[in-house]
DNA sequence: TAAATTTGCGCAATCGATTGTATTATTTTA
DNA sequence: TAAAATAATACAATCGATTGCGCAAATTTA
């Protein structure tokens, strides 16, 4: 099987050079106390033997693999692939790989990722929970070990986590107000798994607009679903069955919103007259459909950024995590057409 | 700081049962050499003192990680999100965990991701190129130590590794000969680097259509960008701008015939019936866009998953690659209203 | 019942890099 | 020039799991 020549150590490079193998070791990573000469020596010769150092035996004996685990939802969105173009460029600038898994929205996969995570021993993690998970009980482990773990976006209440979020029930209340501005009384909302913060937090906004405009919450009116582009077909036909149609719905992810849109569209609604729209999330698909769709903008590189940015402190600076565990980053209300009655 | 006790190893089990280490070992992978009573005994004691394998020292030992690399150019497509099921699929099902990262198009990156999975040292790679890769040497390091290289969708001629692809000239063909069916005299196409197969193959099948059709081949009706949602409206406005406009487009991708689309319709241009469009992918995009987007289907879930039991069929049951490297899957031509003028 | 197997377990080397503690060579200081 | 300080290198233990080999006990076979 293996005729691949063996791989080159550094003992074969200190033997090469009759010197020792911690002095090879050294001046490879550019220990000062190498001579500047022999380093020069080592690195060239290290070169020329074609040598690849050994993250296993380095990792074993530095208990350390300059890893950071990555959970998330799901990776086809562009909002997750800003966050890990963030969260990449801050570690990559600080020597630190990346390890991407995806729970696919369930608490199993979840936890069989974290397990992964685990045994390939990351030096931290960054999550992003799914819709289903109940408790966080699966992190603990790293938490005993010291592994810090740290939430975005998807957060979970927790003295030893660091949670980076943004203020999702400010954000709904904008969009809330904004369709109640434009004149929708029965203003639908379809949302989320209520166990997750982004949810929880949206619907809340939602209460508090409608309280704030003297609209009285209708219960029927809410719709939890998984968001999927499914569901936002039949949650459309929901509404379509209804006597009393909404006047307007703000709808907790962009492409359900979509995809609801297109459905009360075909049906012969007309939007935003009979029914306004907004989303969430910015996905550029709110400016295919038309009419283009109002959402909330945030940023996810940003988000990534900061993610990163907290573990690498914590693990490259030993700062302990600050006292104030939340990160609240900025959203802006996008408003388009969807949305627009008054002009 | 680590205040958090110290982590059991098998040697702390080991004492703690008055047994060897070896015993231990081989009873935690269910050696049949252990009696069972002592199995059970160890597992349960395991379990008890919170033990974790550390896979640093089993993987130097073993000189194998049980992790597969994934390089691909970018995370957020529909497509690559099949993609990574289909794989994530096939190696958990083999206890294999998969490292990804994205190139972002730029062979620069690609690099430098290939050397982390190198230093990584993953058993197996999967690798879809980026625009501008003009050679593979980057993986030379794997082939030489016997790492297998797998590449799909965007794939590099090279006789040490399997090449995962669709017929992306028949695709092409088949998507031109539908806009000349349908009247097209004058089509454009749209596409990207020609150094990646998929847009080279997909050139071919243009050409080769038009041929078969008796068109002229016109070099000024091709035109060459990177296929993003800017190319796209740049496109358009380029087109917007010739006295001799085309009147069919065929996109090798979706969001850039989208984006082109929109500018166009915005402009006045009838599609299909003064320009007939078609792209590629299958996109969730093709059916928000009114109208719906001609385009050509393949399924990227079937891909992943081929691509990952290649590379465990040579892992585990170490089978040489077969000799006939390619593998071609199945794409089909779907005919929405954005092409449709006869019905 | 003696011989041959089989079962169960331990010894000790090994994987390759890191690092605290010598040790030797060189330079500086007094 | 001897003593002290510094620079450069080497020694050897260590990280934790794996595994070939050996040995004893238990079981089977003849």
């Amino acid at each position: 099987m293996s005729k691949g020549e063996k791989d080159v150590t550094i003992y074969d490079i200190a033997d090469k050079l009759n010197i020792s193998a911690a002095t090879v070791s050294r001046a490879l990573k550019d220990h000062p106390r190498v001579n500047k000469n022999t380093k020069k020596l080592i690195v060239k010769t290290a070169e020329e033997m074609g040598y690849l150092s050994n993250s296993f035996a380095s990792n074993l004996r530095k208990k350390s693999s300059n890893i950071i685990g990555l959970i998330v939802p799901r990776l086809n969105s562009n909002f997750m692939a800003d966050v890990i173009a963030g969260i990449e460029k801050v570690l990559n600038n600080n020597n630190y790989n990346l390890f991407i898994s995806q729970s696919l929205e369930t608490m199993t996969k979840e936890i069989a990722n974290a397990n992964a995570m685990l045994v390939n021993r990351v030096d931290g993690l960054l999550v992003s929970l799914a819709y289903d998970t109940t408790n966080i009980d699966h992190f603990d482990p790293f938490i005993k070990r010291q592994v810090p773990v740290i939430f975005f976006d998807r957060v979970f209440e927790s003295d030893s986590c660091p949670q980076i979020y943004i203020d999702n029930q400010k954000a709904a209340y904008e969009v809330t107000s904004h369709l109640i501005k434009q004149g929708c009384k029965r203003v639908m909302h379809i949302t989320a798994s209520q166990l997750r913060n982004v949810y929880a937090d949206r619907l809340a906004g939602y209460k508090k607009a409608l309280e704030d405009n003297a609209i009285k919450f209708d219960e029927s009116l809410v719709i939890i679903n998984d968001l999927s582009r499914e569901a936002g077909i039949q949650a459309a036909q929901q509404i379509l069955d209804m006597p009393n149609k909404p006047d307007g719905i703000f709808v907790a992810n962009d492409s359900c919103a979509v995809s609801c849109m297109q459905t009360l569209i075909k049906a012969g609604i007309n939007i935003p007259h009979d029914i306004a729209v907004a989303g969430f999330n910015n996905d550029p698909m709110t400016c295919v459909i038309e009419p283009n769709l109002t959402t909330v903008n945030y940023k996810g590189y940003e988000m990534g950024e900061v993610a990163a940015k907290l573990v690498i402190d914590r693990l490259v600076n030993k700062n302990e995590f600050h006292p104030a565990h939340g990160v609240i980053l900025r959203s802006e209300l996008i408003v388009r057409e969807s949305s627009t009655r008054i002009t």
